[in-house]
DNA sequence: TGTACATCAGTGAACGCGCGTTCACTGATGTAC
DNA sequence: TGTACATCAGTGAACGCGCGTTCACTGATGTAC
């Protein structure tokens, strides 16, 4: 039953993204191929070109999936409370752990040059609610001696960091494993520079 | 004079580093071919393999040379300082200006899947102590409550992010602008993350 | 100072390759009546 | 329920391309005596 091949995909677009994804995780970005995707799809090598306009448009879709991911993902982790500092360190908790999860998602998010004219509307919204939920928790901080942008920075530099060397394999593995241990890692950054208030320089 | 063409081009080797850095900082590290550094030179194609193995080689050579920059700027930038928070913060501020500096050098260090089979000994090297002088610091810090791991995880974290959220343009260009704004803007992060003491959880 | 020779750093032709993209096409699907 | 037709999502051949890498070669350079 499985064995006979429909003429139709059924949703090729979406197992075209899937399939760009396991091949960048595979081998790379560099090796990603349009070519290679459709192979392994078992279709013809010109089908993707029915659902993207060229092999960058997959990278920017690719993108675009991984910021309303990540904004959906955000909101669930600060869905129930009310303090807007544990909110902050939920979103940030859950920035880490999405990352992780996406690997691949994540670099070509922040470290793929895309062409600014492939970005869809709705994606370019959901990179900017990523940013913008993060300034407006920010902003409502208490004792709000800061500025917004500032903090929202400072805080997104923090666990954009966190990411990034995890993902680089900086940390051992073997410290990753286990229920929550992401989460007292990313907690464990926001406790040290905590700690570190009353330093040198004010 | 210097029209006629010498045989031998002095010093192939590190023409072709800062030739590829150039490629990619222009098209990006996914169209760098080593045929196009050696056509830029007007050398032969075949004349980079006499100088690297192949084409990763190549950027392992520009990661390697990242590290051992980055460890000369940030020990000049401690140089002189005796308070070891102090030579932290330096470390961090050289650490950005060093990102800021040499866009694809980091981008390459960090963001390249590179083959570790390629790794110089003395790269190696300089990767290590990139990270061991900031082990070495936090061990140092008065009052060490924290893991120098934990502790060197979470400072590199934030500077490694403000490094990657500049590059990649999350900031508008013109804060960079200045003498002294770069600085201010990682001193800023710090300043912010050090305030932040005595919120929620502990 | 001169010569012989080893070594080094280039050359240019050739290999085989997979890629992105376009095109005219055809089979499948959905819709109006 | 059946038919006609538009539209959609595939196919496969073809284009032109630049790439990485190897090879046998040659011109330049350095060294020993």
């Amino acid at each position: 039953m499985s064995k006979k091949k429909a003429y139709h995909h059924g949703d090729l677009r979406a197992a075209l993204l899937a399939e760009a994804v396991a091949v960048i995780a595979e081998d790379g970005l560099a090796s990603l191929s349009l070519r290679a995707c459709a192979r392994r799809l078992g279709v013809s090598h010109a089908a993707p070109y029915r659902h993207f306009q060229n092999k960058d448009a997959v990278l920017t879709a690719i993108a675009g999936q991984g910021f309303r991911w990540l904004v959906a993902e955000a909101k669930e982790a600060m869905a129930g409370l009310t303090d807007v500092g544990e909110q902050l360190d939920a979103y940030g908790v859950a920035y880490v752990e999405f990352a992780l999860r996406n690997p691949v998602h994540h670099r070509v998010m922040f470290t793929s040059q895309l062409d600014p004219a492939m970005v869809d509307n709705v994606d370019q919204q959901s990179a900017d609610t990523a940013f913008g939920l993060l300034r407006q928790l920010a902003a409502q901080l208490p004792g709000g001696a800061h500025d917004p942008d500032a903090a929202a920075f400072a805080f997104w530099s923090l666990v954009h960091g966190v990411s990034m060397l995890l993902l680089d394999g900086r940390v051992p593995p073997e410290r990753l494993e286990g229920e929550g241990a992401v989460e007292q890692l990313v907690r464990g950054s926001f406790a040290y520079w905590r700690a570190e208030r009353g330093r040198a320089d004010g």
